[in-house]
DNA sequence: GTCTATACACAGATAGAC
DNA sequence: GTCTATCTGTGTATAGAC
């Protein structure tokens, strides 16, 4: 599968997590029309995103978020009781619709070797559609509340668990070699995670999500096929 | 090389660090003492260093440096003009002291295959010695004015050229495999960077550096060197 | 449902005593 | 060389008009 092709099956995740939130949270936000509400929402996201990107979330100021969103303090603080609740719902919501879409891509594979496959480049072209998200939940996960913090880290080491699970099948049908899977599962994570914390760099360079997973796939497997 | 023998070898950098600031700056400096302005120094940056890593640079207040490294606020303002400046100088002096150590470690070798595992953990066992810094460096290298900002990624980039250079060297002298020696390099320094961004998670897991080397090194030749 | 105006706390920075 | 006291700007959050 390439890119574009991911692109046509899965959804558009933005308006995803804003509709998410208004399910979860409709009794806690004072406005009440849905329409309203999800239109807002994104309105907020949208500018949070930009604003955390260019300067961090703690250096945003709700003013600066005022003026970004088109709201004004007023309506923001009717849909939100705190800046910090901004954060925490932002982040708790796009990590549950990361988590879905990616066991849904890996439950169609059988095959352990195709299940890698489909594992690297499900999170490789997942980060490559959301890159500003994932960026920014990486580099804000820290100032969240202890027990955020905790559910932030436990979603990323669901992750590398997939990883590490396909690796140990592939091991026991024989079809990999027989190498410290943990460790290699976190390595493999570094390395996608490295496509969205420096994806200016690979912009520069000229290197499309495709050619960089194409070489992940590869260096990965000289290491764990066995041939 | 195990990591306890390069502790011998490579000194303390966080009175290098001290020293190497006291040399640059003692014309804005407000105080003259040598010994004093050392020993304070030291002081700031050992607590800007533990207040960044719980809740970032940009959270922490004068008033809590001020609790936390002993000093009144009035006294670090004889050290540095502003807050942004702490943050400039004890990166940029850091950056420094790690660049040099680097080279130094890696012009000791002469052939490719002995040179790529001296900077593998070189560089990972220096970001054990000095993890705090790194990881706080990363995280704050974001918050930097725009100048700095450009010297810090063109640090980064500057190891990875070492690196990148190792691998064509060997290509050339027929040892490492023809590959896109650039993105080689690349995720190889993501592999190192995971070192110091999860140590907590390494920690856990009771890996210690001297198996992560072990690991990445055997990870990375299975991959380049031709059999 | 959205706005403006404002309360109140706390940040960075400095002046001047010791 | 270091401290305390204080200035001033700006942050989050809210009250109440429209």
């Amino acid at each position: 599968m390439e890119y574009k092709n991911f692109l046509r099956i899965v959804p558009d995740s933005r308006i995803d997590i804003c509709r998410s939130v208004y399910e979860e949270y409709k009794d806690t936000i004072k406005i009440k029309k849905e329409k309203t509400v999800i239109n807002n929402l994104k309105k907020i996201f949208d500018a949070t995103l930009k604003i955390g990107i260019e300067k961090g979330f703690q250096a945003m100021t709700m003013r600066d978020l005022s003026t970004r969103s088109g709201l004004s303090m007023g309506a923001l603080y009717s849909y939100f009781s705190s800046k910090e609740e901004i954060l925490k719902v932002f982040l708790s919501e796009g990590r549950r619709i990361i988590g879905r879409i990616l066991v849904e891509l890996i439950e169609k594979e059988k095959e352990p070797a195709a299940k890698l496959i489909t594992a690297v480049k499900a999170h490789l072209f997942l980060t490559e559609k959301m890159h500003k998200w994932f960026y920014f939940s990486y580099m804000e996960a820290k100032n969240l509340s202890s027990d955020e913090r905790e559910n932030a880290i436990q979603s990323e080491l669901y992750t590398e668990k997939l990883i590490e699970d396909i690796l140990i099948e592939g091991h026991q049908k024989g079809i990999f070699r027989d190498i410290d899977h943990s460790l290699a599962a976190s390595v493999i994570k570094a390395m996608l995670q490295d496509w969205y914390l420096k994806r200016g760099k690979y912009s520069k360079r000229k290197v499309n999500v495709d050619q960089y997973a194409e070489f992940i796939i590869i260096f990965i497997n000289s290491f764990y096929l066995k041939i």
